[in-house]
Formats: C-alpha cells, sequence, structure tokens
DNA sequence: GATCATAGTCGTCTGCCTGACGATAATCAG
DNA sequence: CTGATTATCGTCAGGCAGACGACTATGATC
C-alpha cells in the first residue's frame, strides 16, 4: 500500500553510544573527536545513522563492535570472552539538537570490561577513554590536557550524564556492576567497581558479607588470584540472578 | 548548510502513548480503536506524528491533551488541578512494525487520576478505558466483550506490558503513586492504589505506618472525608518529596 | 437507639538486615 | 623477620518490615 511521503515530516535516526568502563579506579566513558563540522574538531559520544533495515539495538550492536571490537551481550546466550552488556537508554530529539537537520537520536548505554586494548578501532587521535567527570566538565579551566576541556558536541554531555545516572542506580538492585568486570574477579574487584561508579568507599566487610550472602549473585570458581597484592582472594563468576534483593544500599551524601 | 537527503535514510517518527490510571480498583489504559488500516478496527495506543519543529516531550503532551484534556505536569510548577504525569518510556523501531513505512516511535508513559468523564476527547466507540489484564490477553477467548479479544495493533502489547512495568516498579522508590490520586485523597485510596497497580493486598496498619512516616511523602491538608465509608480518614496533598528512602517493598509473588 | 459492618489509626513484638568495627589470615616487599 | 596490604570472619546495636491485636469513628440495619 504506497504512502504519500509528504504526509508526514522525515527524519534521520541516529543511535549514540554511552560506553562505561572502569580503569585506573575511575569510571570512564568513550569519546571520538568529530572530524567533521558541525563541532569539528570537539569531543563527541560515537554514534551514527540508522540503516534503513535495521533494528535500533542491531544499530547499536553495530556501532559499538566497530568503535571497541565489543560484542553486545543476548542475555540468552553464555557470555562470550569480550561481550559488553548493551541497553536502551533514552531517546532525544529536540528540533534544534542538531544545526544541519531533524535529527533524534536513541541514545544506548553499554557497560564494559576494561579493554586490554585503550585504542580500541579507529586510529590514536579520535577516540579515547575519558573520566567521565573531565568530559562533564562544563568550564574551560582546564590545565594541560585542555583538549578535553571544551563541553562534548551537540547535547551529548546530557546523554552521558544521563547514561552515568543509570548505571549509577541500576548497580543498585541489579547484578549489572559485573559487566565491569573481567569473565573472573574478585569481591575486592567487584568492591572497587562500586565504589568508582558511585564515587565512594565502602566498607570491605560488609560489602563482602553482602555480595557472598546474595543467593545467585556470584558463583565462586574455586581459583585464588593475588593480582591485587595482599592474601589471595577467591575468584567468581557472575551468578544467574540479574535483580538483587534486597538491594545494595549507596552511602548517602 | 545544505545536506543531501539521500545521505541517510528517512524515518517517520511517532509518540505512542501508555496513558494509565486506577479505576474501580483495577489499572486501565487508554485505549483507541483505529478507523483505518492496517490493523482497521483493532484497539491501539494513543498516538500520533511528530511535528518537524517539535520536541518529543511537546508531542506527546500534545497527543494527550487531545486524547484527554489532560495537561502535561510540569515538575517546577505547581500542580494544575488536571495533571498528569508524562514520562518517556522507550523507541520501539523495529523495520518491520508497521507495514506501510518504516516508523520509529517514541513511547511516552502518561499517569493520571480517574477522570471524571469516562469518554473524554472523542467519540464513544473510539477511546475507551481498559484494564491493562484485558488489553494484554493474547488469546481470543473472550465471552462478551469480544472486541478486546483480539491483541493490540503493531507491537503495543509489548509497549504496554513496558509501561505497566515501569509504572509498577517506579512506585517503588517513588512519590509517583500519587499521580493517580486526586489532588486531595486519604491514605486508603493510595493504598488501593498500590493495591490495584501491583495486584497484591497490602497490610492496612504497616502500610498507614509506612507512609506517614516517611518525610515529605504526604502533607496533611486538615480535612477529613467519609466518602469511603467507615471511620472518616485525614486528607494529604502530595509532599514535596520524589524519591522514597527506604523504597516501599512490593510484597514476594 | 442498639447493633453491626466498614474503614481508619495506634501499638507491640519479632526477625532480618545494615553499619560500625574488632580480629584473624595469607600473601609480598624490604 | 617485620610491616604493609588485602581478604575474610565475627560481633553487636539500631532500624525497619511483617504479623497482628486493639481501639475509634462513621453509616447501615433492625
Amino acid at each position: 500500500m504506497p504512502y504519500d511521503p509528504s504526509a508526514f515530516p522525515a527524519f534521520a535516526v541516529t543511535v549514540d553510544l554511552v560506553v562505561l568502563t572502569v580503569r585506573r579506579h575511575s569510571l570512564c566513558a568513550l569519546a571520538v573527536r568529530r572530524g567533521e563540522p558541525p563541532f569539528k574538531g570537539r569531543w563527541a559520544l560515537p554514534g551514527g545513522f540508522v540503516r534503513s533495515d535495521e533494528d535500533l539495538a542491531a544499530a547499536a550492536a553495530r556501532e559499538l563492535a566497530e568503535e571497541t571490537g565489543l560484542l553486545a551481550h543476548d542475555p540468552t546466550l553464555p557470555v562470550p570472552p569480550n561481550a559488553a552488556h548493551l541497553e536502551q537508554l533514552a531517546t532525544y530529539g529536540d528540533p534544534n539538537r542538531d544545526p544541519r537537520m531533524r535529527v533524534v537520536s536513541v541514545a544506548h548505554l553499554a557497560l564494559a570490561p576494561d579493554l586490554p586494548a585503550p585504542r580500541p578501532g579507529g586510529d590514536a587521535h579520535s577516540v579515547r577513554w575519558a573520566p567521565v567527570e573531565s568530559l562533564l566538565e562544563q568550564d574551560g579551566t582546564f590545565g594541560r590536557d585542555s583538549d578535553l576541556a571544551a563541553p562534548l558536541a551537540f547535547d551529548h554531555a546530557r546523554i552521558l550524564a544521563d547514561g552515568v545516572e543509570r548505571a549509577r542506580s541500576k548497580i543498585e538492585y541489579s547484578s549489572l556492576a559485573t559487566a565491569f568486570c573481567p569473565q573472573e574477579f574478585t569481591v575486592g574487584e567487584l568492591r572497587r567497581v562500586y565504589e568508582a561508579v558511585w564515587g565512594v568507599a565502602l566498607d570491605p566487610r560488609n560489602f563482602h558479607r553482602k555480595v557472598t550472602g546474595t543467593p545467585g549473585f556470584l558463583v565462586p570458581t574455586g581459583g585464588t588470584t593475588t593480582r591485587q597484592g595482599g592474601r589471595p582472594a577467591q575468584l567468581f563468576r557472575a551468578g544467574g540472578a540479574t535483580l538483587l534483593n534486597p538491594p545494595m544500599l549507596r552511602p548517602e551524601v
């Protein structure tokens, strides 16, 4: 049944990605440097157009793989070694968000373990991990590293802030924090993920009691490691539970 | 700066609304009967095209007002008498979700008090409140009321299910349940909202202790009412608090 | 008017979970 | 061997939720 295309306004639809990881005890996001106007030379979130026969989730997974080599994790399959959690975040469609044309962007949130390759897909200067605080700093009062001082392109600061807030609240009541960890990890490494994402210090003893006492959260693998120094720690894998009940409690302030 | 429109695929962008209310102790959603193909005669969620100069939230608010006369509630302003809570839900963009063309729909969730007019905007047979269970029933095994037995048009059953799930989880940790109540309400009326949305029975004594003991959740107005029968109950208005800490606990199973 | 049904409100008690924190264990660096 | 570091186990007190008893204030019914 043919339809009159002029009967409705035409939009461009893109996906933008908030890709988060924990590196060196701080929460970092993937940023790409724009090579073309508008906002040429500024940092932005990775993203691109949705193809005409492509689902939104597929477009997000494709962009994620192109930028990082990570696979989106299908919950029905066993977790592949380089899998990331991927979920839809929100959609941004202010008429003036892109000066070129009317663009609606479906933002997605990806959570990934720290990648061995610091420079994943493209060339050196166009992709980087940056601490989210520095990406969200609006004032240009930076010393060195001044190329990061400019705010993100488009409305990407808002999108990044929404993604960070989603991650912060979601690790409270789900086992999603394990998405930041490698396949095998220790309780201490998981605790440092919470500490980095929330920006707080947690009591190691209470944290240990909480996570090991929640059924289905962690499965011991039998191995131990001393890669953090100190006494060897048990290794765990993520258990089947996705919802934590009762939740992890984020300390006040 | 002119851009080549053929450089990217053109999409139609719509907003669809999951409008929920509590009527006669059950959770109901607004449904409209489609007057045109595809899915002519079937029930669907209200919605429509986003205009070329219109923000997504504005389009959702416009559709809500057209269908119900409700105003979207701007959190920075005092609550007008006929205000509804409105928030973005999720975006659905499967390439085959609309047989006519490529449509991306940004679904929104609205929570409204029970409306005095059961037939808000249009004519009698095209708009109705229906219990969400009956709208989500997939099998056609209905007795009477068989026009409701057919599944919702497009992917609207999925969208409705997502909206209901959002509402169910959000009243746990926010004061959003008051959006289902009139401006002044009793603790019992608020409890019946929770019971209808969650589909469970709650202990009136523990519920009363919980909501009256949470600072900022309820503000007594001084008045009382006996509209529910029995002993007169205090009237309250929603307080300023939006996040409940600790949350309301949804009983297991 | 007495009685009953209904709904609201106040208390009590017990068990679980959390936060604070002491103590011990197992490694590595010097 | 000593100290630094990290992991792990225990203890204790306070807070909150679930279960439930008791009382209150209305309208309905006889």
